[in-house]
DNA sequence: AGGCCTCAG
DNA sequence: AGTTCTGAGGCCT
């Protein structure tokens, strides 16, 4: 579609004198025409939007620890080795596809030279981490967006964003060692609108600014994109502003606002102001503490035995313990489930909620909630693939004050830091209560067959290099 | 307020 | 046979 949208040729023109440039930016704002501007729009210093994604963030993390990984198809695999999570631009371009569960093609894959690994969720971590901070030095506000993905705004002109952001690929690059794309423009919409051009349009060296982009190639762009290219339009809405005749982002961006407002919601219609330059999104703040905390998991085997699900119970119910205390929040009700196949034919999905006395994070009373599943779920017959616990009704809490009104005799005691302690000195999961103490990893658990180090992140699993 | 729908990555 | 996980926000009731 892009190869459709773009030619290279569209790319290889000088942009526009100053005047025409000005104009369609107003055509395409809708904004009222003003007086001419004394310095050249690219000149003008404005709030620019600023966004960065790390390319297939997951196989360019990996490529990091293994450069072997480097020009070769690699794929990420999901928690179990599911789905295919992320794919490098080899294998992009050999047609698999973001989502396709791995067992489908694994064997094909293989055989063209297809390299998969599990998920290493504490290496991508760690090297978002370290991306994050280099970007913090760039921008005047910021807000980190998903692991892989950042909003910088700087008050700039064009020209001056344009050299900015290629000082930011650079810089990333050269200190962290990941491919990023930059898409500067006057909205968030535009911005990421800007970097996946960036990303299809070798041409532009991995940075795209909107408003420096030739008019006629916006234009283009604008006719022939499908409007689920944009950020908050996916399939369902695709397919409702297709049967109001609204097919490209052009299309969606002269469509009449009360119309979207009226048919779709207030988050559409920011969108459509969005793409005519006026910003609406905003940068979202720090989000301190979060309103609700899943654990959830599918299993490497079906469970269908009360005893096993018993112990998936505690030992889900005290890593979401572990989160909670990490995040110094406290929960008041929570959910556990189980679920058949989501693909089966009869799926049952019992659950069970427990409302607490008392706000807690503890690890004894969020196990012994989460066990109240066992009556709730058949286990004549049933083959659970997944199960998880939900915790809502969140707050701030310090499991270590004293005065609470209410508290669990656990809690005085602190169970939760005292297994923390001694999960430090002697490594993840080598305490739990009751059954989450097992001495055997269980059958359940999840696959990660293909699981690298964690490289930048333990002592243990450093990586060697050799320096000739 | 809570369930459902949609979306994102 | 086997198909991710987590979180947010709007709309509706």
């Amino acid at each position: 579609m892009w190869a459709k949208a773009l030619s290279a040729k569209d790319f290889q023109n000088h942009p526009p004198p100053a005047i025409l440039h000005a104009q369609n930016q107003s055509s395409i704002s809708c904004q009222p025409s003003s007086p001419p501007p004394l310095v050249l729009p690219e000149h003008k210093p404005q709030l620019l939007y600023f966004h960065v994604d790390i390319n297939s963030c997951y196989a360019s993390c990996e490529r990091i620890l293994d450069p072997s990984l480097n020009g070769k198809p690699v794929v990420v695999l999901s928690n179990n080795d599911g789905c295919m999570v992320a794919l490098s631009a080899e294998a992009k371009a050999m047609g698999y596809r973001l989502g396709e569960p791995w067992f489908k093609v694994k064997e094909g894959a293989e055989a063209r030279g297809v390299i998969a690994r599990s998920s290493n969720y504490e290496l991508y971590g760690d090297i978002s981490n370290r991306v994050m901070e280099v970007l913090r030095e760039y921008a005047q506000g910021f807000e980190q967006y998903s692991i892989d993905e950042a909003f910088l705004t700087v008050r700039l002109s064009t020209r001056q964003a344009a050299h900015i952001a290629r000082c930011i690929k650079d810089d990333i690059a050269r200190r962290i060692g990941v491919p990023v794309c930059v898409g500067v423009a006057a909205t968030k919409t535009l911005a990421k609108l800007s970097n996946k051009t960036a990303k299809n349009v070798p041409h532009l060296g991995g940075v795209c600014v909107w408003n420096l982009l030739p008019s006629g190639r916006r234009a283009h762009l604008f006719h022939h994109l499908p409007v689920d290219q944009l950020w908050g339009v996916a399939s369902r809405t695709r397919k409702k502003l297709a049967s109001m005749g609204i097919i490209s982002i052009g299309d969606l961006a002269t469509a009449d606002l009360s119309t979207i407002r009226k048919r779709f919601s207030i988050v559409l219609m920011r969108t459509v102001l969005e793409l005519r330059g006026t910003s609406c999104i905003p940068l979202e703040p720090v989000r301190k503490f979060k309103d609700q905390l899943i654990y959830s998991r599918s299993f490497s085997y079906p469970i269908t035995d009360r005893e096993d699900m018993a112990q998936v119970m505690s030992v889900y119910a005290q890593r979401a313990s572990k989160r909670l205390v990490r995040d110094g929040q406290q929960a008041k009700l929570l959910t556990a489930f189980c679920a058949t196949s989501f693909y089966g034919e009869n799926m049952v999905f019992p659950t069970s909620a427990v409302r607490l006395q008392a706000r807690t994070a503890d690890p004894a009373v969020l196990t012994k909630a989460a066990l109240t599943l066992l009556d709730r779920a058949d286990f004549d017959g049933p083959r659970y693939a997944r199960a998880g616990i939900m915790l809502t009704d969140l707050a701030p809490g310090d499991s270590s004050i004293a005065f609470e009104m209410f508290q669990y005799s656990h809690e005085r005691r602190n169970v939760a830091s005292l297994i923390s302690q001694v999960e430090e000195k002697c490594g993840e999961g080598s305490l739990g209560l009751g059954r989450a103490g097992f001495t055997r990893k269980p059958v359940w658990e999840m696959k990660r067959e293909l699981l690298s180090r964690r490289g930048t992140t333990h002592w243990d699993e450093l990586v060697r290099a050799s320096v000739r």
